[in-house]
DNA sequence: GTCTATAGTCGGATAGAC
DNA sequence: GTCTATCCGACTATAGAC
């Protein structure tokens, strides 16, 4: 009836199965990266996890079910990476004019922390579902991965723009700056590293190169000269 | 036996035949871009091109015949489009030393084609299948694409940022600026409409802002000021 | 919770009449 | 060339023993 009577009939057999599911979630987040909804088949992915079968209905209901849990859990990773300095520029627009230089230094710090997590992170597949063109993104199971793209990237990072370019946030110019600048770093995923750079993945020095170039070009943009040649 | 025996006992099944595969070939460039491989069923295809089941089989062997096919077709409309401008720049740049000036505008041009290629075009569709990651890219049926968008696209800008860099070709400093400069359009694919925009397609204004940003753009990271403000 | 076995569905490809 | 009917394989999900 205690606390303790659960945590000593149950823990054994609780801790296997929370270790069955756990290894099913990354397997597919793995998985469903790499060849996307539909060509995942639960079969191999149960046999990749070293799970039976049924494992999959079984704590997940479905296949789709298994999809919108792997979605989520990349939620989390991405806000827990993004939502300290998402915060600190919201934060930072809040209480009055900040200085061109300070808003500068914050564009900077969410830019650096964007392309450390499309380049790197635990998983590095795991971007490519953004890309994703499936049947599956109809039943509304990549909305929250928009979702927080949008609020934790794509919106601080306009804050700002509109702030340097001293225009509404919905002005056509902001709106089409701001993609610019993030769109710098987002073909790093896909044509980057397999065909142009001739590697699969990037090392810390492509990652440190391309945050440098991000920041001479973003100031660049903002007719603020401050970097040195590369 | 004489060529007028066949255009009258043969013309019309011939007609209907090409007619025939040209259908299922529109339907097929768009569905393969709307949902993915493996997602597009021959049945639902052959039903929204108004055909018969087995006429895939029949004019394109299989199911995988039928996306090669396809890839082919999106790429001679890739290469025709692209041809000209990444032509006149491979011949200026053999011969000798063309102006600072030059370069930038040469460079633009192939910056305005790109965007138009990317933004608008037949099938606004098509250019979602460069960021597919299905298990058919295993098979190589995407290398077509592959390999025109580095010959047409980025090897030509890549030897302009070159020239104006005043850097080899394959330096990390200039592949990582052609990638930076290219990724400004590439984003507006993905996110730039549907959720950005709040539109699905692109208006001409639309494509006309991109194009004069992107110039804007591309000045301000050589350092030369042209442009107007937006 | 985990397993084996199987049900039920849907996919691509084909046979054969017309 | 086009159609109807069908085969066969692969898939997801579930039933039921342990």
């Amino acid at each position: 009836m205690t606390d303790l009577d659960t945590t000593r009939f149950r823990p054994t057999s609780y801790h296997r199965g929370e270790d069955t599911r756990r290894r099913i979630l990354d397997t597919a987040i793995e998985v469903f990266a790499a060849v996307g909804y539909e060509a995942a088949s639960t079969r191999a992915l149960a046999e990749r996890a070293g799970v039976n079968l049924p494992a999959i209905p079984y704590y997940f209901g479905s296949k789709e079910g298994l999809y919108r849990a792997a979605i989520e859990q990349i939620v989390r990773g991405i806000d827990h990476r993004m939502a300290p300095v998402a915060d600190r520029v919201s934060g930072a627009l809040a209480e009055g004019e900040p200085a061109r230089k300070d808003l500068l230094a914050l564009l900077h710090e969410m830019l650096d922390a964007f392309v450390a997590l499309v380049v790197g992170g635990a998983h590095l597949e795991s971007r490519r579902l953004l890309f994703a063109r499936s049947e599956i993104e109809r039943t509304g199971a990549l909305e929250p991965l928009h979702e927080i793209g949008f609020r934790r990237v794509f919106a601080p990072c306009r804050a700002l723009v509109a702030r340097l370019l001293q225009r509404p946030v919905e002005d056509d110019a902001t709106v089409l700056r701001t993609l610019a600048i993030l769109g710098q770093v987002s073909i790093f995923c896909n044509s980057g590293p397999r065909r142009v750079l001739g590697c699969r993945d990037f090392s810390e020095e492509h990652m440190r190169a391309i945050q440098q170039l991000v920041r001479e070009q973003t100031e660049a943009i903002f007719r603020v000269k401050v970097g040195a040649k590369p």
